[in-house]
DNA sequence: TTGAAAGCGCTAACAG
DNA sequence: CTGTTAGCGCTTTCAA
């Protein structure tokens, strides 16, 4: 196929020297002389040699591969995420390959399989909304595989993660609904055993407290995270005999999902009912009208999720930092009474 | 770091027999006795074995990894055709290593040269909106490394290539705007050089004239494809002395800046400008009002790629396959008059 | 039926 | 200052 790569050897052959120490002088060892040093670096970059990694990485037995596991590919934040990811690895002459679980445990598991016979060297994972069981990552610690987490995390496990503060967030969305006048606010929630659907409750929580609003329970509602389930949901809390007049979702796709049917529903935003996301920039903003929200530094957080991951390799087994990225709550139409 | 791999020495050493042995036992090679041939083979098992791809890749001079480069990769639209080249590659056992060239030719050939370097066997492109001139390609083309375009192809270079029906897909809209009572049909295009700007303004000329339309040059804006620029030409057509009644714009970006400007100028869509997109599913059905609009088969045109490619490596040299797709026109709110 | 040896590209310890 | 050699994990002749 592809015209073979320049080797050592070639170079080597060409000059006749031998490859060891073409190798050396191509790394500046001071044991070959300036003059032959200066010559096979010369030849090195007309033949546009480069190191071939397979053969490195079959001598240091690393490949330099990340495996990064996320609920899907295609969403905006996972997107951006990876990004930030991708970024940081690249510095680090890293590469990502990416796995999508869809959201299903049994999918992140293979996942999890089939990037460990690749030997990626440690991976970054976003928990798919199933999984409740953690054999698959604990095996990975126990290894002394590098592992970091980040949103969707296992607080069971010891390992580095960043996440956002989903508790003062949450707080922050209740007083703002609560300084607009609302009084009846109603969170839609995800799969129970998920810290961001836990974090969020209890922010949600305190926030009614600080508020001196009473938590009533039929303004709580969970869905999976599907937006199929999250419009079911939405029309749970609009069939209350009290409707709510404030609701936020617990991300993006409930978000949406919940101003499609408000709306569907012939109610207004935010004059019947408030709406606030925990979304990403760009959706917020083209939506009408425009979404206020937490908005997730995503894009850092994916950063800071392969800060964690290099971090993790030099310092190996033991390491455990948690990252905890502050979210701003950006005031759009939707709340504007 | 992580606990060493089972190499084949590891079970040769265990069972006293030769590594060769090993490894044609496990490749079920008849010479081996099917007694021993079991034993290999169950030890493999238990101990997890799965051979080192550095090693074969080594022996066999592949990487097994595509080099995929996209303008970005957090817009929906491309993150879902990465998806479907994942999709086949995986099939095939091949990564993808993402680029992006955040459309930028100089971007661009940074990702062809270090994506060498890492000794992808071959690339899936689509362009950067800056690029014009296309040495990188045709280097990789003269030295036989596959190389696969989507959706923004370089013309010029005869290699396999998949995208949309651009002029078809264009004068549906045409028509539609036409039946629709629309007169005033403005095209917000994106840089010439581009055969998706080219194909879809054909697109647009010819549905001109089989709707007996005169084709008005002050109708006819282009843009770059930020969000930005998109938005100034918007107001260009929007400070016209006859103002268009329907505008279509070239991709997502274009589509949602137009719909965002129309409605900040005080204008009704579709009442007073009908609006229709290039774009996917997802955004179009979010926004209010809906948007009409072709939209892209994503997924498929990833796996379409995917599948060029793989037809690459076996036909070799010469070979140049060309997918067209049909998109859909989906109508919805922004064009109901 | 099995083992020994070479080689893929590279580094590093050891010799000269 | 430079060359030789062994070895990373694997396949594949060639020998036995």
């Amino acid at each position: 196929m592809s015209k073979r790569h320049i080797s050592l050897k070639d170079l080597a052959n060409e000059l006749k020297v031998s490859i060891s120490t073409v190798s050396r002088a191509l790394k500046n060892h001071p044991d070959i002389s300036p003059e032959l040093t200066l010559k096979i670096q010369k030849l090195a970059a007309d033949w546009n040699y480069t190191p071939n990694p397979l053969a490195m990485g079959l001598l240091r037995q690393q490949t330099k591969m990340i495996g990064v596991i996320v609920p899907d590919i295609v969403t905006h934040f996972y997107a951006s995420i990876i990004s930030g990811i991708e970024e940081v690895a690249k510095q680090h002459g890293y590469y990502i390959v990416i796995a999508s679980s869809n959201e299903s445990l049994q999918k992140e598991i293979e996942s999890v399989e089939n990037l460990l016979k690749s030997r990626v060297e440690g991976f970054i994972v976003c928990l798919s909304q199933e999984t409740n069981k953690y054999d698959h990552f604990e095996k990975l610690n126990s290894n002394e595989i590098p592992l970091v987490f980040f949103d969707r995390i296992c607080e069971s496990l010891d390992v580095p993660s960043v996440v956002v503060d989903g508790v003062e967030a949450t707080k922050k969305i209740t007083r703002h609904f609560y300084e607009n006048g609302c009084k009846r606010i109603a969170y839609i929630s995800g799969p129970e055993h998920l810290n961001i659907s836990k974090n969020r409750k209890v922010g949600y929580l305190e926030g009614l407290k600080e508020c001196g609003l009473k938590f009533d329970p039929q303004f709580l509602v969970t869905c999976n995270l599907s937006t199929k389930d999250a419009t079911r949901a939405t029309r749970q809390l609009l069939t209350n005999k009290i409707l709510p007049d404030a609701i936020f979702g617990l991300n993006d796709t409930i978000a949406f999902a919940a101003m499609k049917e408000i709306k569907n529903q012939g109610l207004k935003i935010p004059d019947d009912i408030a709406l606030v996301g925990f979304t990403d920039e760009f959706h917020s903003t083209v939506v009408e009208p425009s979404l206020t929200s937490v908005t997730h530094p995503t894009f850092k957080m994916g950063q800071e999720a392969a800060n964690l991951f290099f971090k993790c390799i030099r310092n190996g087994k033991g390491f455990s930092e948690k990252i905890e990225l502050k979210a701003d709550l950006i005031i759009r139409e939707s709340t504007l009474k």
